[in-house]
RNA sequence: GAUCACGUAGCUCAAAUGGAUAGAGCAACUGCCUUCUAAGCAGUAGGUUACAGGUUCGAAUCCUGUCGUGAUCACCA
């Protein structure tokens, strides 16, 4: 019976067409213009009749005759071809159109096929970057928001028909990493992640702490110079043991390493994160040294006396830029250089997106610049999606100074919350749901700001699970859950015809709503924001619950309307689900 | 100091890229569970969109300047 209705639908579509598309033509008809200028259309606002707007200002300009007039044909136009689905209005400059219950009927329809889910752009082969941790400290708040934007937009962009790649690169070698080791070497007493029953990121991250400890108090008690600080000396030693591969210090330094990924891989799978692929800074830090050298004899970059090699962009408004030091060693831009060279060559991308905080801007400009004069084809297709940085109320975080809020601790919490919650509102508690609950809370707050602002995190006050929050998302879903389990006990499944259906002013506002869905799906890709969706997704739900609250949904006594509803809810579910999902948060289908 | 971002209700955020009287949530106060899940809904209150100019039919959005906040300007990553 349903693919009866499926297909009657889709044959429904074929030969209708929407009111922007219609308009489109009208354009091309009465003023027999070549190519159709850009139509502004916009949801008609509340305090007017209307529900979909053509405004006039613009069009008057190019086509060169009044608003009024234009408003007139257009609608007129408009009229003639939809009569029984569409009304219009003209006020000054804005032609206001008003869908009729047929029309409402036919956006229904349009959304149950299911074509309507598959929205696509054009495919390409796209990389994303994201996360790229050092190997010395536990993830933190940082790292969290970057972690969900990366993944969300990895999602979406595959959402619209892209492939997508996600990769990470560790760094897992330089200084850094030698701070914690020298301390673990000179204090650990041979403790180790197991004797101490400690998450290893969080082992290694006590020895990188307890590094500036005995460093500060070596100022503090010497007021020397930071190059006479011993332990400093030793880091730095170690650093140069570690590149002439010293035995034993490399193998401290695989298994300091290994205790950071057993305990990066717990906390990646409690928050969902995934890669396609890893890159180790180790592997691959020496690639972009060959790249320099070649720059050099192509006269692209300059040496200084002491050997060190250097690009000059001060024509183009930076400075000069270290590429190899005196030493030959390389820098992190070196490194740059290298993988993104590699990545072009062995995966054959059309699009690589870096993911990387804001503090970094200066850096891939600086990046993107060197690979320009390099003579790479494909610098176009390389983009730096920068976030603001996550802040607690005191300030910046610093992982030195220990005022960082972690990761691992902030899922417990959210843990415990959402735990605390589920026992008030219902009886039998169940671990898993509470888990979603508080993982959703946490990356909805996080999800739903754009990228480009600032969060400030405030630790004490926790994030929410009343008002526009992943809960309510969540809860109004396991309502369209609950919903659609009872209209089964109650109702049958029918296929009427529709024809003659009245939907009342909050169906109405649900089925626009639902409709806009492939339009910010598509707005979210070209801008990679997931905070898109994240408000869409809310006010879907917003939409849902007044209607819920309104109006008898499940009326046995109404077999018909009750049918129609519930193609209502089916689609109100599926889009929160799958916006939702974006986002990397789970739905549940009771709360 | 230079460069770049951001300043919207007490707080946290929106506003379909220049459209009509700038919207939500939190906090506060007032109502609604004998009715499909009250983690919900309705109402009250809260604004010179940092400030001053400019561009035009029209600006929170674009341009200029001022102020404020932050980031970056390493032979660190």
């Amino acid at each position: 019976m349903k693919n009866d209705f499926m297909k009657n639908c889709m044959n429904n579509n074929d030969n209708f067409q929407s009111i922007e598309e219609i308009t489109k033509k009208s354009i091309h008809f009465l003023y027999k213009t070549k190519s159709c200028p850009e139509l502004c259309f916009q949801y008609t606002k509340k305090e007017h009749p209307g529900d979909l707007t053509l405004i006039l200002f613009s069009l008057s300009k190019k086509l060169k005759k009044p608003t009024e007039k234009i408003g007139n044909d257009i609608g007129k136009y408009v009229k003639n071809q939809l009569g029984e689905f569409v009304e219009f209005s003209i006020i000054k400059g804005f032609l206001n159109f008003t869908f009729k219950d047929r029309y409402y009927i036919y956006l229904l329809k349009r959304m149950l096929n299911t074509n309507f889910y598959n929205f696509k752009l054009p495919s390409k082969k796209i990389m994303v970057e994201y996360s790229s941790p050092n190997t010395n400290k536990p993830l933190h708040l940082g790292h969290v928001r970057n972690c969900l934007i990366g993944s969300s937009i990895s999602k979406i962009l595959k959402m619209v028909g892209h492939e997508i790649i996600r990769i990470q690169m560790i760094n897992d070698r330089g200084i850094h990493i030698c701070k914690s080791m020298v301390a673990w070497k000179k204090y650990g007493k041979g403790e180790t992640p197991d004797n101490t029953k400690m998450k290893g990121d969080h082992f290694v991250g006590k020895y990188y702490n307890l590094f500036y400890k005995i460093y500060r108090e070596d100022i503090y008690k010497n007021s020397s110079k930071k190059d006479q600080i011993s332990i400093l000396r030793d880091a730095r030693n170690l650093l140069k043991k570690w590149e002439s591969g010293d035995l034993t210090t490399v193998n401290i330094w695989k298994k300091m390493n290994q205790w950071v990924y057993n305990g990066f891989k717990e906390t990646y799978k409690k928050l969902g994160i995934n890669f396609d692929e890893i890159e180790y800074e180790s592997n691959i830090y020496q690639i972009g040294k060959k790249i320099i050298k070649e720059g050099l004899e192509k006269g692209i970059f300059f040496q200084e006396k002491d050997g060190s090699i250097w690009i000059d962009l001060v024509k183009e408004g930076f400075d000069q830029k270290l590429l190899l030091r005196s030493d030959q060693t390389s820098v992190y831009i070196t490194q740059d250089i290298g993988t993104a060279v590699e990545r072009f060559r062995k995966y054959n991308i059309d699009q690589l997106i870096y993911i990387v905080g804001k503090e970094q801007d200066y850096h891939f400009q600086i990046l993107f610049r060197i690979l320009k004069r390099l003579g790479y084809k494909w610098v176009n297709k390389l983009s730096h999606l920068s976030y603001e940085m996550v802040c607690l109320p005191s300030g910046k975080m610093k992982s030195r100074e220990g005022n960082v809020v972690d990761a691992d601790s902030l899922i417990l919490e959210m843990y415990s919350i959402a735990k605390k919650n589920f026992l008030k509102k219902s009886p039998k508690f169940e671990k898993k749901s509470a888990e979603i609950i508080g993982l959703g809370a946490m990356k909805y707050y996080f999800l739903k700001i754009d990228p480009k602002k600032k969060i400030i995190f405030y630790p004490e006050k926790s994030i929410d699970f009343k008002g526009k929050t992943g809960t309510y998302i969540q809860y109004t879903y396991s309502r369209i859950r609950s919903l659609e389990r009872n209209f089964l006990n109650f109702c049958l499944l029918l296929n009427y015809h529709w024809d003659n259906i009245k939907f009342n002013i909050y169906e109405k506002n649900m089925i626009k709503i639902l409709q806009r869905y492939p339009l910010i799906l598509k707005k979210s890709a070209m801008e990679l924001n997931p905070s898109l969706i994240a408000n869409y997704v809310y006010e879907v739900s917003k939409t849902f619950n007044l209607l819920y609250q309104n109006k008898k949904l499940i009326d046995p006594f109404n077999l018909i309307h009750s049918n129609i509803c519930m193609n209502i809810i089916h689609i109100t579910g599926n889009i929160l689900k799958s916006g939702m999902n974006l986002l990397g948060i789970e739905m549940i289908d009771r709360m």
